[in-house]
This record gives structure tokens, sequence and C-alpha cells, in this order.
RNA sequence: GCCGCGUUGGUCAAUCGGUUAAGACGCAUCCCUUUCACGGAUGAAUGACGGGUUCGAUUCCCGUACGCGGUACCA
């Protein structure tokens, strides 16, 4: 094929990006970079009721952090430019003109009461929610019905009016989805859309077909709640006379919440406890703060590689993808047609899996990050360094590393000794009381020596090594946890271990 | 109501008609470790239901049930 691939991912900047937005960029992004061809951010700002201050910039910093830098957007400019819709207005109506030219579209001077009560008239048992379409569309004020002279007139005056699809009766219309198949409509069912707004503005409708059109898009990857308005739309590339460049359509489908059922919601991140945006959100006409999966402690490789296994695979049973590797491997019809239940259980998994496997110079500034918010100051990179390559299989979030590695930087604030107390004895304290004096004329210090002379010690005292243990643990680190007891003297210096013996006896006296 | 889409273990899922239906998460037990993890081992689904087609269906077709989505001058 000579054409190039070239998709969209098209937001109306409403308010942060959620799980499912993501996953709709990623999919796109995959399919571009597989194919080599363009990624292209869209701004769908069609509803000026609806947008929100800052939404946009979100979703910028969103794909920075993901790293699905897209090719052309509004702050990269590109050779389509502009990508804002509300600054490609005067585009649309020339457009909506031709078709009410061609019949397919007339003007509609309803009022919003008026609609209103369309739908309180003819509502019913059978039909709770009448359509405006080609059964009610005679009985309602539009150039079809009211007849030339009284059309112009309206116009004339002033009269606002929208411009409305005109839906054939009885048409039978399907295009063949990338992950569905066949998909087939009859054109009856569905209304006459509105295409062009009041106040000048496309609707989503309109604007999706003409700009993919301008922009030449020829894949277009969506979730699964527009699959019915699919028949609109195809419609549209029909009657504009552009279907030979329409694009290749996939309805993605949607992500569940984890109980119960329906679209997942940010409302069940805050019951449930989990993140649901990608990044920090705060409406800023509510207030109302979201967090998310960044500030909670995900490598963005993490939440990329979990984010395409919920609804798509290799067939391998391959878990763990890089960026790199899913561009590799990805195949839109390998996407799954059901939706899937978001697991948080399984999204960390993937974060500790990710941590594991990274180096410690990946994690260095994401670790130093937060150290330094919990009150922890890192002067010492390589230190640190260390520290993380000691720690991280055992840190599944970020934050995780403040209490895995805190006591590596600052000394317990005061040694919880309680679960050696019952036990204690006057041979351990004495053991404790002369292992200073042993350690200080240790020549060399590293692990080995360290764990040598303290066995040693034990044996030639007859108390077992692993009664000792614990409590020289508990004086070190503070708590139950930590990698080897040995290594952590070895890593926190001489000097430190003896303060911390010191303070240790102290707290049981 | 109508239209569309979907339905394999608690969850994510493999299987493109044919031996005992992979694997992962989570869970349980065990091993390793006299810390916590990591790692290793073991255990637990007969494929929503009912009809077909076929020598043979989880895989194809139909119906039913259930779920989801849509039914706005929102996207």
């Amino acid at each position: 094929m000579a054409t190039k691939v070239r998709v969209r991912f098209a937001p109306s900047p409403t308010g942060g990006l959620h799980l499912g937005g993501v996953r709709t960029v990623l999919f796109n992004y995959l399919f571009a970079r597989h194919h080599g061809g363009d990624f292209v951010l869209r701004i769908e700002d069609t509803d000026n009721t609806r947008f929100v201050e800052g939404a946009e910039d979100y979703i910028m910093e969103t794909l920075r952090w993901c790293g699905m830098e897209p090719d052309e957007s509004p702050a990269a400019g590109g050779p389509f430019a502009p990508y804002r819709q509300s600054e490609r207005k005067a585009n649309y109506l020339q457009y909506a003109e031709k078709l009410v030219a061609d019949g397919h579209a007339y003007y509609a001077f309803d009022t919003p009461e008026e609609l209103e009560e369309m739908r309180n008239t003819f509502k019913s048992a059978e039909n709770p929610s009448p359509q405006y379409d080609h059964k009610l569309r005679m009985k309602m004020r539009n150039s079809l019905s009211l007849g030339e002279e009284e059309v112009s007139r309206l116009i004339s005056e002033g009269v606002p009016y929208v411009i409305r699809i005109k839906m054939p009766d009885n048409q039978t219309i399907g295009f063949t989805d990338m992950i569905r198949g066949e998909v087939n409509f009859s054109t009856s069912t569905v209304d006459d859309k509105v295409l062009l707004k009041k106040d000048g503005m496309p609707t989503y409708h309109l604007a999706v077909v003409v700009d993919d059109y301008l922009m030449k898009i020829t894949h277009a990857f969506r979730g699964e709640e527009w699959l019915p308005s699919a028949p609109v739309h195809l419609l549209l590339w029909n009657y504009l006379g552009w279907s030979d460049a329409m694009p290749q359509w996939a309805h993605l489908p949607l992500i569940l919440k984890p109980d119960g059922n329906g679209k997942l919601s940010k409302r069940d991140g805050d019951r449930l406890g989990f993140p649901v945006f990608a990044m920090n959100w705060t409406d800023p006409r509510s207030n109302e703060f979201t967090q998310g999966f960044r500030e909670r402690g995900f490598l963005p490789e993490a939440f990329v590689n979990m984010l395409a296994m919920l609804g798509w695979n290799d067939g391998t049973g391959k878990e763990i993808f890089s960026m790199q590797e899913l561009i590799a491997s990805f195949d839109m019809s390998r996407v799954h047609k059901g939706g899937a239940k978001f697991d948080f259980e399984k999204a960390k998994w993937f974060n500790h899996e990710w941590i594991k496997a990274s180096s410690a110079a990946r994690l260095l500034p994401d670790v130093k990050n937060s150290l330094t918010s919990a009150g922890i100051s890192v002067t010492d990179d390589r230190y640190l360094a260390t520290v993380i390559d000691m720690v991280k299989e055992r840190c599944t979030l970020l934050p995780d590393f403040v209490e895995q590695s805190g006591f590596f930087f600052n000394a317990p604030a005061s040694p919880d000794m309680e679960p050696v107390k019952a036990k204690w004895n006057l041979d351990k304290n004495l053991f404790f009381t002369d292992l200073p004096g042993v350690l200080e004329a240790l020549p060399d210090w590293n692990a080995v020596a360290v764990e040598t002379a303290f066995k040693e010690m034990a044996v030639a005292r007859a108390i077992k090594v692993g009664e000792l243990q614990l409590p020289f643990r508990l004086m070190l680190v503070g708590g139950k946890f930590g990698p080897a007891v040995f290594d952590i003297a070895a890593t926190i210096g001489k000097d430190e271990v003896i303060a911390r013996i010191k303070k240790g006896l102290e707290s049981l006296a």
C-alpha cells in the first residue's frame, strides 16, 4: 500500500485522561509506529460549554510521560494545522451547506423547548426516547416541512437554526471493523443527527469526518461507545464524495469497573482506592482532586505495559513488553472484542516487575524524588544506586522505597525492640555490648567480614546466631524487613553500625 | 422500548473443529530464608444456557438469558 498510515487521537479537553482514554491513545500510537506512520493529536473542543481550562496541557503532559509524543499537535504544529477544532470552525459550514444543497441535510429551526415538547408528546412505553428521524421530521419545523419561502424568511430574519443530516429511511449500511468484522445497521433506526449547531460549531459527527478527511487519516480508532453512530459517519463520507478516502475503523472495547458491571469511572477509583487517571488532576471548576497513576508511584513503562495487556496480547503468553516490543508486535486484529474489568492488583504486579527489571540508574531520579518528598535527603547518588539495587525487589510502588531504604540514610528514630524483649537476657545484652569493640577492630569492612566476626563471637558464647540476628536487624533497620543484615551493615558503614547498636541497647535497657 | 456490541476459572486471558482447555494476577499450602521480599513447587474452572451443523465444537450457525454501549444543538 502506497499511502502512509496516519492515525489520530482526538480527545475533547473536558478533564483528566482516564485509563480508557490513555489506552485508546496507546493503541493509536502503537499502530502508527508499527506501520511507520504518523500519529496526530487533534483537540476536539467543539463544545465550549464543556471546555475545561488546563485539560489540553494535561493531555499533552500525559502523552509525554507515557512516551507517546505526537508527530503533529496543537503545540507541535504540522502540515494540517490548526489542530484544535475550535480554530477550524470556519471549515465546517461549507460542507454542511453542501450536504443541504445535495439534499442530504436540512435546516431545522426547532428550539430546545420544542424538541423537549416533541419528546414528551411522542414518548410512550414502547418508545421511551423518541428520535428526530424520518418518522417525525415532517412534524417539526425545518426546511423539509416548511416550504421554501418560509425557510428563506426565517433565515433572513436571523432565526437560529441547526443543520441535521437527512437519514434515509430504509437502507442497510455496513462496514468492516478491524476488530469486530462486518457490522451492519439499518438507517431507519438512526435519527437525524445535528451536524452543525446553532453557534456555528460542528458536532462531533461532522467534525470527525471533515477533519479525518482533511488530515488524510487512514485508520480511525475509538471507543466502542461510538459504534452506534458509525452509520452517520459512513453516510457522511459517502455524501461528501470521499468514500475512497474513508479510513479503516476499529472500535476498541471498554475498560470496566472491577466489581459489578459498567464502564470504569473515576468514582470507582475513589471508592475502591486506586487511581483512574494517568496523572493527578484537579478540576478547576469543582476543585475536585483525583489521584493519578504517576503520583501513586507507577513507572510509565509499567503503566503503558499494563494498559496494552488490557484487551490485547500477542498470543504467546508474554506479558512484559517494553514500548519498543509493543510497537513491534502490536496487531489490531488481536484486540479483544469484549470489555475487560480493571484489576488494580495486576496493575501493581506490572509495576513490581518493571521496578525489579529496571537499573538503579533508571530508577534513581524517581526514587530520589520519593525520598526527598518524604524528608530524606540524598547527597550521594552512588550510594543511593547501591541501595536501590539492594531493595528494589521488595518495592511494588515507587513510594515503597521510602520505607525500604530510609534506614540506609537515617538511623531509625527510635528502634522498636519489642519483638525481642521477651527473650532478651544478660548473655545477649553482653554480646551486643561487646560487639562494637569487635567490629571496631575489623581490618576489612564488608558483609563477609562482619558476618564471620558476628558468628564466631556467637559460637564462642554459645548463643544461637539466629537469636542474635533479629535484634541486630531491629537495631540497624528499625523493623522486621529489608535485605540481609550483614549486607546492610556493610553498606551503612562501621561507625553507623556501632552507633545504632548502642542506641538499640539503650532502648532495651 | 428500539438499535448495536459482547459472554472461556474471582480477574486478565491462550486455543483460529480433534489428546488430560495454556499462561499470568490474586488466593491456599509447601520449600528456600531463624527479617521482609525474591525465587521454586503444588492445589482449585468442563468453556452463560438450549438447539443445530459435523465422525467430532469452547471453537461454525440459530435462539434464549445476561451484561455493556447508544438512543443530546456531549464527546
